[in-house]
DNA sequence: TACCTGCTTTGACTAATGTCAATTAATGTA
DNA sequence: TACATTAATTGACATTAGTCAAAGCAGGTA
């Protein structure tokens, strides 16, 4: 488990000692299909390291709708940024994309260690600082672009460097909302970019044609990415 | 300018030694109408208390349109989560809504302090904890709430306690931008809750007359938010 | 294999919001 | 005060994306 530990941002760089500490008191828990880890609205006494599978996060409208807030990867932490709040709640409900595995830390644990060392607490701060950044861009996405805008630059972004070809690894309609589009939407968009010939697509087998019209139908309401 | 650092969340548990020390290299600025802190993109090696006036953060689309994302009132602190990125850029341009004033710190200064303060991190890992579940709500409520829920659930949430009147203080343009809507919808939502007898408007004073029935309509698709 | 069941796609239609253009307040300034 | 400028409102219209319903395609399982 520390060999999992240490592959993350956060983890990475912790000192034998701490990474032991932390080791000594995390627990794996292994998700099928569907599970969930919590509700929005519990009490949020834990965080998470993903190691295997996807862990979607969404928050639920009472008509039922939800939106994917995010998908977090294996490698990836989430609901740490929570344990500093007087009440900490989850603000968002979870649950795993297929099987997956993650390691559970428990907060007030983890504080102790940050009392103990700034250095722990400057890189929680700059993950968080990262974390805040990211939602920035999602709120100029939502606001600023076009669905058609926000599937492309999904696609773009998520194209490996060394391949045209790649694989959507969550289901559609996840997508979807995760892009904040209607899975009727998200299908129609991208029937219009196969017709155009920027790309192919085979149940969740991506093929990018025409990598610079993807671009530009990303860019065309979007900032450029160093500038943010 | 210690006192006012003491009225802020961020400043107001700083021990009397560490608030000399930020008040010694923190300096003053005055901002007259549309004046600019800084532009989207600029290195980021200051953040900035509001003392008096408003800030507008706005993020802008190549085509020119902006998209407001925060606007910052007196006693608030912004762009202090920034100095933890490796090459920390403002993601947001900012502007002066009418006279204002600031207080603006040094990051490195302030850094430095916080490697000489587990306290000083817990507390910034606090304000910057808010600020995430801020924006998570922010997403929330554009990808599940709709235009008119919006506008209702500002005005709800700004009424004071005290006064079934109040003054909205910024231009309804920069308030529809921060609701990602435009002015002429806007307006036009406004209009309909006045014909529903729920409010009353004049200028930028507003009289709400119907509470409950804008609670239930900021509430038609919104998230209880004890729950959140 | 054959059948569920749940995802995805498609079509027709609707609702919400944005766009454009014109008009009417406001506001600041010579 | 009168003018110029900017903000707010209104109407007519266009566009985008959502809704509903049906049909096609998976993948899993008896």
């Amino acid at each position: 488990m520390k060999e999992e530990l240490r592959n993350c941002l956060l983890f990475g760089r912790l000192t034998e000692e701490q990474l032991d500490r932390v080791d000594r008191r995390a627990k794996r828990i292994i998700l099928k299909e569907g599970d969930s880890l919590f509700e929005q609205g519990d009490t949020a006494d834990r965080f998470y390291l993903v190691t295997r599978g996807h862990i979607k996060l969404f928050r639920l409208a009472p008509d039922g709708n939800e939106k994917v807030i995010e998908v977090v990867d294996p490698g990836n932490t989430f609901a740490e940024a929570l344990m500093f709040l007087d009440q900490p709640r989850y603000p968002v409900c979870s649950q795993a994309l297929g099987v997956s595995e993650v390691i559970s830390i428990n907060s007030a644990d983890f504080m102790e260690m940050l009392r103990n060392s700034v250095d722990l607490c400057l890189l929680l701060l700059g993950d968080m600082s990262f974390r805040l950044r990211g939602l920035i861009r999602e709120i100029d996405d939502l606001s600023l672009h076009s669905a058609t805008c926000r599937v492309a630059a999904y696609l773009y972004t998520h194209k490996p460097e060394d391949s045209k070809e790649f694989d959507l690894e969550i289901p559609k309609h996840v997508l979807a909302s995760r892009l904040s589009v209607k899975p009727e939407t998200f299908s129609r968009i991208i029937k219009g970019l196969k017709s155009k010939g920027v790309l192919e697509i085979k149940g969740s087998k991506v093929i990018i044609n025409d990598l610079e019209a993807l671009e530009q139908t990303a860019d065309v309401c979007a900032l450029p990415t160093e500038e943010t």
